[in-house]
RNA sequence: GGCGGCGUAGCCAAGAGGCCUAAGGCGACGGUUUGCAAAACCGUUAUUCGCCGGUUCGAAUCCGGCCGCCGCCUCCA
């Protein structure tokens, strides 16, 4: 049994086959680069990029395209909105594409720690003005759009098709309009495919109709069209925006070339935060640099990038998702558990015995590669693909507790973790460093007076002392901080998650809080140590 | 008002007619281990799937009604 994805286009989950045997097009709406990315655009992407990876899993050469929008998105839909990186820039007083640049390097950096593949192809609607003109010119030969003073509209009465993806029908839509409809439209539901600049407008280019800017939705049929061709095998998106964005899309794309857009449209479900719509005009969404970091009010704690992710994967992507707190806090627990399983079956290899590999265990793997498969080929349902690898967990921590377990059936069970829980669902992580490696000398300075404690705290366990131990240890803890006690000696175990808040606000400028916290840290013990 | 979705254990979340006397994770509790913890391991934690009817030999899964929640139709990933 092959891929099978739902199609938003058919309302079905339907075979996947490409267009081309063996390599697929894939082209997902990127980010309105205005601001640091959020936990709903880690959902998103996350979700492609498991597609993505899956894909790659299975063999198929992928083109992954996905676009920087850096110019034309209006702040409303009925075309008289301002574009939304001018509204950022005269904020925060810089020019349009200084902010762009700003906020595409920080959604790079964060999708990076997400472990999200970077695209093969990231095109910048700014950078594609020509071939939008081009698109415009094309619609107006055909008789789809026309020119009003500058300004150019697609005419969607003369596009029979348009309403097919998000089913809506043209007419009731015209009754219900609430949108301030600009009184340059033939129609309500025309769409804005080039805009007039006034004089002032920062971002804009000369064009056959006046200087102007282009409509939001274009960028994405010029980009999808120049990389992936006519039509691409898979388009993604959110589930808002299948209209208009996309029904526009559609329009555009099959009107100027007369074959079908897109065979396969993926959306993925929305994100709230404690049971809320995450929007701006609320001020309460989450910004991923806060989840990583924990400096938000909602959260208790920082989380570990790919934490995040795993929680995303732990739910299907047609699913709503809602980031609490405690939803955060559960997935972290429960992806410090894998990784743990991996470091160990890791460390463990090199020295286990050379014998031969436990056949029922290769049975049991073969099983769970199997029981993997099938969930992810079913329109991707990472939630049991994720249930897979905790299986695979137990039955590690088993090969792990019995001393015979050959080195062999070790890396058998390692390079499941890689496969499933590495290439395809991008958790496992192919080296991990170890416990209080820095590069910073002033982490080196605070660790080592959290080791001080470690070893006062081992001279009294000799002595057994462990009222002092014990003290030692509680001490620590109110301040975030674990010992443990293993066999091969005690560690700061918590350290690494407490320490990367202060490397986490140092990194981003934070300057004021990181000393702050360094301080905080340092007085205590300083207190402490001259009791 | 139009269109769509959801309601499964304390929490998150799969399952979409019989393999379900319902995966997996978190949490909680009991046990093994440990000076005590932590981690790890073993075990327990929904006779029941919002409520009420119906279809069926059989329903969490299909149909109808009701209640509750949410999304889109206006910018959002």
């Amino acid at each position: 049994m092959g891929l099978k994805l739902y199609n938003s286009l058919t309302r079905r989950k339907e075979e996947f086959k490409p267009l081309k045997e063996g390599r697929v097009g894939i082209y997902v709406c990127g980010p309105t680069v205005y601001g640091h990315p959020h936990l709903g655009h880690a959902k998103s992407y996350v979700s492609f990029d498991v597609l993505v990876r899956y894909l790659c899993y299975l063999g198929y050469s992928v083109t992954y395209v996905q676009n920087i929008t850096d110019v034309g998105h209006l702040t409303d839909d009925a075309d008289e909105g301002e574009d939304k990186l001018i509204v950022a820039a005269r904020k925060e007083r810089k020019h349009p594409m200084a902010l762009a640049e700003y906020y595409t390097r920080s959604y790079f950096e964060d999708m990076d720690r997400l472990n999200c593949v970077r695209p093969d192809i990231s095109p910048r609607a700014s950078g594609h003005i020509v071939e939008q003109i081009e698109l415009v010119k094309t619609l107006l030969e055909k008789g789809y759009a026309y020119e009003v003073n500058g300004s150019v509209y697609f005419d969607v009465s003369k596009f029979d098709d348009y309403g097919k993806l998000s089913r809506r029908n043209v007419d009731e839509m015209l009754a219900g309009a609430r949108v301030e409809v600009s009184p340059e439209k033939r129609k309500p539901v025309d769409f804005a495919l080039w805009k007039k600049a006034e004089p002032n407008h920062i971002m804009q280019w000369p064009s056959p109709w006046g200087a102007g800017f282009p409509g939001w939705h274009l960028e994405c049929s010029v980009m999808s069209m120049k990389y992936l061709g006519k039509t691409i095998d898979i388009h993604g998106g959110g589930l808002e925006n299948q209209f208009p964005h996309h029904e526009c899309e559609i329009a555009q794309s099959e009107a100027a070339n007369g074959v079908q857009f897109v065979r396969f449209w993926i959306h993925h479900n929305m994100t709230t935060i404690d049971g809320q719509k995450m929007g701006k005009s609320l001020d309460n969404f989450i910004t991923l640099k806060q989840a990583f970091s924990g400096a938000h009010e909602r959260l208790t704690r920082s989380y570990d990038p790919l934490a995040v992710r795993q929680l995303i994967l732990n739910s299907h992507y047609r699913s709503p998702l809602d980031f609490s707190d405690a939803a955060l806090f559960a997935a972290q627990s429960g992806y410090q558990k894998i990784t743990e399983t991996v470091k160990a079956v890791r460390k463990r290899m090199p020295a286990a015995g050379k014998g031969q590999t436990d056949k029922e265990v290769v049975e049991q793997l073969k099983k769970m590669r199997e029981k993997f498969e099938t969930a992810m080929n079913d329109d991707l349902n990472t939630s049991v693909a994720l249930s897979v690898l905790f299986e695979l967990v137990r039955l590690t921590q088993k090969l792990l507790e019995d001393s015979n377990t050959t080195m062999g059936t070790l890396n058998l069970a390692d390079v499941l973790f890689d496969r499933l829980g590495g290439d395809v669902l991008g958790i496992v992580k192919d080296e991990y460093p170890q416990t209080g490696e820095t590069d910073e000398e002033m982490l080196d300075e605070v660790l080592d007076k959290f080791n001080i404690f470690v070893e006062i705290r081992s001279l009294a366990r000799e002595n057994k002392d462990f009222e002092l131990s014990d003290a030692i240890r509680g001490y620590l803890s109110t301040s975030a901080v674990m010992i443990e006690d293993r066999p091969d000696g005690s560690f700061l175990e918590d350290l690494d998650g407490f320490l990367k808040r202060y490397k986490d606000l140092k990194k981003r400028g934070r300057k004021e809080d990181a000393e702050k916290y360094k301080n905080i840290i340092i007085n205590k013990f300083a207190k402490w140590y001259g009791k």
